[in-house]
DNA sequence: ACCTGTCAAGTCTGG
DNA sequence: CCAGACTTGACAGGT
């Protein structure tokens, strides 16, 4: 089985080339309408270039999945700000869906917090209605083709409720967007079963996230699970994707390391190498690209893991003899 | 040049 | 019932 890895956002090694300059709705306001929107659409500009020249650089060390950050248009999803962030920037964003075309890049987004679907609040369904809409035109702009991981989300009353919340208000999306829509078990609320389920009965591909599985489950034998997880990915186009990342400390469970701990992800490798089938796995870590390029020497010198390039790799069963 | 509080938004917990 | 935690990178404003 053949492992892609990817990392998330931004790359450390490349500090001045972000694509997430933005503009906060308090700065946006402090002058008027058009200027503001002059200095958003430079800074628009400017991510755009700045996400191709990323792409170029995970490129050249091989790396082929990526989560693009949804910074790279600041104030999309504002009710109070209106401007068209997409006809103006259609010549330059076409190059990253070519760039990613041509070298078979696999790009995700991932909207965060506050897009609730189940919220008991309406007009936060409504926002996330936005929000989502607005990760569906990132992807129309830059021409690609991806997904969006996002979670169930609230439990308020109770999760058979709010559950039932989740699926009503996704049956009301746009096919387009429920196409794009792939669903994450949290750390806190959903254990990996019940996101299964949910993704079963509505047809929605499933992302394992290992550390949370870890962090919020009921005894759920993962293993077990696998064959049922990656059979939602079939006939998506696209194989299974897993989030992996390492705890802080003890105490900090729930957050995130700066590296990968590399004796867990060969421990992970071998669960995950019982279904012999493909799969990207994103790290998620403070240490980016950096984590991922130490986790790679680290496979190489403990592991007989054979790799095909710099940073992607074959598992089979000699891996780990 | 560097440091600290703030940022548009939600949900949940605990006092 | 409300304040604070959660979590995150970058801005904004102060020193």
């Amino acid at each position: 089985m053949k492992i892609h890895l990817g990392y998330v956002a931004l790359s450390l090694t490349l500090e001045d080339t972000s694509y997430s300059r933005t503009m906060t709705y308090t700065s946006y306001k402090k002058k008027d309408a058009e200027e503001s929107n002059k200095i958003l659409s430079e800074k628009i500009k400017n991510n755009i270039n700045g996400l191709l020249e990323i792409l170029k650089y995970n490129y050249d060390n091989d790396i082929r999945f990526f989560r693009l950050s949804h910074k790279v248009i600041p104030l999309a999803t504002l009710d109070e700000v209106s401007f068209d962030y997409m006809s103006p920037f259609i010549n330059i964003s076409k190059k990253i869906g070519a760039f990613s075309k041509k070298y078979n890049i696999r790009l995700d987004t991932h909207p965060d917090q506050f897009c609730v679907l189940n919220s008991i609040n309406e007009d936060v369904v409504k926002a996330s209605f936005k929000i989502l809409d607005f990760n569906n035109n990132l992807f129309k702009l830059f021409s690609i083709d991806g997904k969006m991981v996002i979670h169930v989300g609230s439990s308020v009353p109770n999760k058979d409720e709010a559950i039932k919340r989740f699926k009503e208000n996704f049956k009301n999306l746009d096919d387009e967007i429920k196409e794009k829509i792939i669903l994450e078990n949290d750390d806190k609320t959903y254990t990996v079963l019940e996101v299964l389920e949910i993704c079963e009965e509505l047809k929605i591909p499933m992302v394992l996230d290992y550390l949370h599985y870890k962090c919020n489950n009921n005894s759920e034998d993962l293993v077990s699970l696998l064959p049922r997880i990656f059979a939602t990915w079939d006939n998506s186009g696209f194989v299974p994707k897993i989030h992996f990342s390492t705890s802080k400390s003890r105490k900090e469970k729930r957050s995130h390391s700066f590296y990968i701990n590399y004796k867990d992800f060969i421990n992970f490798l071998k669960k995950i190498a019982v279904v012999d089938r493909d799969v990207d796995v994103m790290l998620e870590c403070k240490g980016k690209d950096e984590a991922l390029f130490r986790l790679v020497r680290q496979l190489k010198f403990y592991t007989n893991i054979k790799f095909i390039d710099n940073v992607n790799f074959i598992l089979d069963k000699e891996s780990f003899t």
